[in-house]
DNA sequence: GAGAGTTATTACAATTTGATTAGAGTGAGT
DNA sequence: ACTCACTCTAATCAAATTGTAATAACTCTC
């Protein structure tokens, strides 16, 4: 899942920032309006989060924005406690969900979770992921090959299940950059090789070997040779 | 205790949820009734209160749904005044009791109290919790690691104690801070860190390890290396 | 099979994350 | 008022992860 945090208060976006990634969800953070707003036009988010007070561009505007371009893409606005007028506001602004500050976090991992699951823009990940004797538990991110316990890095384990739901299909290098790594522009790195290289010697150090190399395109996860 | 209130009248719900907080009751509230049902199936309440009338899913339909799902957790129903007919309908849907609007705040608080005292829904801890020689004293918050008696301070033991009711699964920093301390928008604290450190001093120094760091997500116990 | 273009591997530097420690502040009990 | 245990902050140290860059190995085309 992805999901994008508009939100001034530096704390409290880190904090949320920090939050959702130790629960494997993947974060863009904006510190205000316009820079929101133009991430949310190069990129599909499945959630945003919106906070009501901001320089520039406030929630209910960028809320406003959202629901016309992108009417698909659900919102989640934050605001201060006990603000009533700003409720009504949100709700007629478009926004699918509230929450009031201070929240506890776990409170918003569901609603974001739950808003996910309305609305949802790409497949729900199943919980278990498998090709031969390699498996992948998506919600606890542990890993076994040949039935030892492997232990991946968060990157390592984001490159495996990548490949591993486009499993059988021939995966490029700027695709992973652009979903593993975040990149969406054109360096010339190549991180990719490098994290292909640690999983095999982690995940591939066995027969049959799993992940092949498509010369001159990329990498693929395929069962046969 | 904690009440979930499904009202899509914002004011109404913006309402009680005040009133109930400082009554000292844990509250959330949903403004939809697709959403009330996500939240009650990833949380735990005492007691749900929900309008009849909603946009998405009525209050019958979520009330069934509680019901044949969770037939543990009491609902009380709010509803337009005096119209009988949904009076009959809401008692066959399973609803444990009823209020019509406008009600006495005081009312609802009563009828609060009282299922929930009909219904102890939480399970209780057991009164043992236990990981190989590691064994914990729910009630008196006695602790023994390797046969030996074990003194830890209030904050050791309730971390010790939640990581043992979760124990298999990784708890992040964020879960830790918000469920152990109680604190809701700090990042700049490593007291999760301190207090694991003095934890490992105490019931950790002997072979096999328990208490394990996951790398970038968090902590966990766990027989198994 | 020579050469150009790709990919594999490795070492290392930078960065991020976690562990450890000392000590300031607080509050209960004496 | 004094002590003591407890809690938390902040600083420092240690470890793991993440990229970069250089070189080696390989693949394909001619």
């Amino acid at each position: 899942m992805n999901v994008l945090i508009v939100e001034d208060d530096v704390e409290l976006n880190q904090f949320i920032q920090k939050g959702l990634q130790s629960e494997g969800i993947g974060v863009s953070v904006a510190y205000d309006g316009i820079i929101g707003r133009s991430l949310i036009n190069e990129r599909q988010f499945d959630v945003v989060v919106l906070d009501v007070n901001m320089p520039g561009l406030n929630g209910y505007d960028l809320c406003r924005f959202v629901k016309q371009n992108w009417p698909a893409i659900p919102v989640i606005m934050l605001t201060a406690l006990g603000s009533l007028d700003n409720k009504v506001l949100g709700f007629e602004s478009g926004a699918d969900d509230y929450l009031s500050k201070p929240f506890a976090f776990k409170e918003l991992v569901f609603r974001l979770k739950a808003l996910a699951r309305r609305h949802p823009s790409r497949a729900p990940l199943p919980k278990r992921l498998e090709l031969l004797d390699l498996a992948v538990d998506t919600e606890s991110h542990q890993v076994w090959r040949a039935g030892e316990r492997v232990t991946l890095t968060a990157r390592e384990y984001a490159l495996l299940e990548y490949l591993l739901v486009k499993q059988g299909k021939v995966v490029s290098r700027v695709d992973l950059l652009e979903n593993v790594w975040d990149v969406h522009f054109n360096t010339n790195t190549n991180v990719v090789d490098v994290y292909i290289n640690y999983l095999r010697r982690k995940i591939d150090h066995v027969e049959p070997k799993l992940l092949h190399t498509v010369f001159g395109v990329g990498y693929m996860l395929r069962a046969e040779p």
